[in-house]
DNA sequence: GACTAATGGGGTAATTCGGGTG
DNA sequence: AGTGTCCGAATTACCCCATTAG
């Protein structure tokens, strides 16, 4: 493999992770807590989750996944 | 902490789309078991509608079948 | 150090799920 | 085939306040 020096990974606040799953930040925690979703602690005790796993499960389970079937609006 | 993440759509809860609808969330579930509608389930197994989707049903005439904003890959 | 907004933790209603029935 | 209602169980939403993030 190559360079391990650093991964910029993007990172979700509660916040934006429940906005995209239109539920409440608690019910985030709440997934994190059940280890439904991998939650990475500041140093504070906050929780940041990864983007890359957000969106994987927003799709359901599939990254590689698009469609351009487009209609009439 | 400002935005920086905006590739989420508007999700319904079933009791909006069912208000909507003027039916009970049960028949809106019903929908979206026979593939009438959209569902996107939460981590916790509830479903969540797009709000666009919806919109487009509501005006009646197009089919079930919507334009997606195809991410960056 | 002080400030605003958000998060965590706990606890309690409200909603939703799933199946079965009228 | 489609919809409304019943039930039990699970999940989610909103209330409090102390701490953390920036």
């Amino acid at each position: 493999m190559a360079t391990r020096t650093q991964d910029a990974e993007p990172l979700l606040t509660p916040a934006e992770v429940a906005a995209m799953f239109r539920v409440d930040p608690k019910t985030v925690t709440r997934w994190a807590k059940a280890g439904k979703l991998t939650s990475i602690r500041t140093l504070g005790g906050h929780r940041r989750y990864r983007e890359s796993e957000v969106r994987t499960l927003l799709n359901g389970q599939g990254p590689a996944m698009e469609r351009v079937e487009v209609g009439e609006l």
